[in-house]
RNA sequence: GUGGUUGUAGCUCAGCUGGUUAGAGCACCAGAUUGUGGAUCUGGGGGUCGGGGGUUCAAAUCCCCUCAUCCACCCCA
């Protein structure tokens, strides 16, 4: 028999990791419930899909920064002492070596891919426009810090199959309806990739377009004058600039807005951006107003670049977390990588973990989210245990939750930990309750007893 | 991946320029209260001072390395 105690490690997490204790878990269910009402009373169905997908369907979607933030997982078996025997030779970290080798999968980074392969994978099965949601972690080897986490959920609300802008109007009502719903005011960015794009071919800068999307996405941190001079930096013209500047100056409401960049970027791609971005306002009026605020803003770029048409991005517009809690957009062909061309995509995501930060911050949750335990039976003996242990049973078919304390303790302790379990019933059962068939229930709110006879509990707490 | 911050009890932290057995609050356990929780009082258990190396008669304290943490950058939810 080994003596598994003599090696006695240091509990620890790796970095990046939490735990979600029995508080966290009822506030994130919550959250997820809300979410999925939502999703659900919108007609997206449900999808979940493995931690861990092949390093060719993750591989080279998220951008050279994606690709280091992958988790590789190592082949299971010998595969690597089998592969550093053949390469002897070779001293591990000395020189790059064919990571394939030993490496064929890895943890999901984002839930958009591989819904994409889900639905190359069973198109035949699938019927179009499908709409589904995921509410699963995702994994990013990301060094942590405020709002950033190693694992972390997303939930992402996604339709494939439809080019139709009723979408757009339709995710920007789930936003809407999520987040007021849970109590948070927030800002609701919306642009158009194509705008972008009809600017940087109005400036003749279209081979630098990717270069220059995640430039701009950094306005609201660095202001213009940093951005003003990344771009320079990157041989952006005085002239080219003061364009961008000028259309990131306009003034006016949604509408007008649209149409002033409309008339400057004539004979571009950015004319089709506004007309779908005035058409995805035209569809959420018809839809109903939106409570949060909603901007149209030409300076949301998102760096992922797989996005095309229409971007979201959502942040709080109360406390001290300013990143962003959610996006998303449309994407014109996710899933021709996988060999299925010319199916169009919209989809939305919300960052639970920033959401569950918020909210925590600005104390919007609602009191009780988990239903505990509702009674627990305190017996001076095992005599009162057995006694009582059929009304345990009777109170929980009825559907309550109900305990016992499972040694027959002190009085004292068995109430303390009542106390800090926070149950609010006692049923106190010892030899004067056994002989007169009756058993003391104690409110611990009020601290008041009263002598009920054990089938009636049920009605007194429920 | 780059730069910085901080690691002392389960938690939050104190420990001055190196100097006896490393402290406090909270939490925990026991008792005051042999069948009554929250309050109070009394007592108690708990620490390889993140780990390794070095300087010194002497290191929680100074130096080096390492690990972890948090923050910022990059990037992103």
């Amino acid at each position: 028999m080994s003596d598994y105690r003599a090696a006695s490690v240091k509990p620890a997490l790796p970095s990046g990791m939490r735990d979600f204790g029995p508080q966290e878990v009822g506030r994130r269910r919550y959250l997820f419930d809300t979410m999925r009402q939502v999703f659900e009373r919108y007609g997206y169905q449900p999808l979940e899909t493995p931690v861990m997908e092949l390093l060719s369907t993750l591989e080279g979607k998220y951008g050279e920064e994606g690709d280091r933030l992958l988790y590789r997982v190592l082949n299971s078996g010998d595969a690597f002492a089998r592969w550093k025997e053949q390469h002897a030779e070779v001293r591990l970290g000395a020189f790059s070596f064919p990571l394939r080798d030993i490496t064929e999968k890895g943890l999901r980074y984002d839930l958009t891919v591989p819904f994409a392969r889900y639905v190359v994978m069973n198109r035949h099965r699938l019927a179009f426009p499908f709409r589904r949601y995921q509410i699963q972690p995702v994994f990013r080897a990301d060094r942590p810090q405020k709002g950033r986490y190693r694992e972390f959920y997303q939930c992402d609300a996604d339709v494939i199959g439809s080019r139709s802008l009723v979408h757009e109007a339709e995710l920007i009502k789930i936003y809407d309806d999520v987040f007021t719903a849970l109590g948070i005011r927030v800002t609701l960015r919306i642009n158009s990739r194509k705008v972008l794009l009809g600017l940087a071919q109005h400036c003749r800068a279209e081979s630098r377009f990717t270069a220059f999307t995640v430039v701009l996405d950094k306005l609201d941190r660095l202001g213009w004058q940093g951005v003003d001079e990344e771009l320079a930096a990157m041989g952006w013209t005085a002239e080219q600039r003061s364009e961008l500047h000028a259309l990131l100056q306009l003034q006016g409401n949604n509408l007008q807005r649209l149409e002033q960049a409309e008339h400057r970027l004539r004979q571009t791609a950015a004319e089709e951006g506004c007309r779908e971005l005035r058409q995805t306002l035209h569809w959420l009026h018809a839809l109903g107003e939106p409570v949060q605020q909603v901007v149209v803003d030409f300076s949301l770029a998102r760096g992922l670049n797989y996005y095309t048409g229409i971007i979201y991005e959502v942040a709080s517009a109360q406390g001290t977390l300013k990143s962003s809690l959610g996006g998303g957009g449309r994407y014109d062909d996710l899933t021709g990588i996988f060999g299925l061309s010319g199916v169009s995509g919209v989809g939305i995501s919300f960052g639970a973990d920033r959401i569950y930060d918020v909210m925590e911050e600005l104390n919007l949750f609602p009191p009780a989210t988990v239903a505990g335990t509702r009674i627990l039976f305190c017996c001076m003996d095992e005599a009162a245990m057995l006694w009582s242990a059929p009304y345990l049973t009777a109170l929980r078919q009825n559907g309550l939750a109900a305990e016992m304390y499972p040694e027959p303790e002190k009085l004292q302790k068995q109430l303390k930990y009542a106390h800090a379990r926070n149950i609010p019933f006692a049923a106190l059962v010892g030899e004067q309750e056994r002989t007169s068939g009756r058993v003391t229930l104690k409110d611990l709110n009020s601290g008041q007893q009263q002598s009920v006879p054990p089938e009636e509990l049920y009605e007194k707490i429920k």
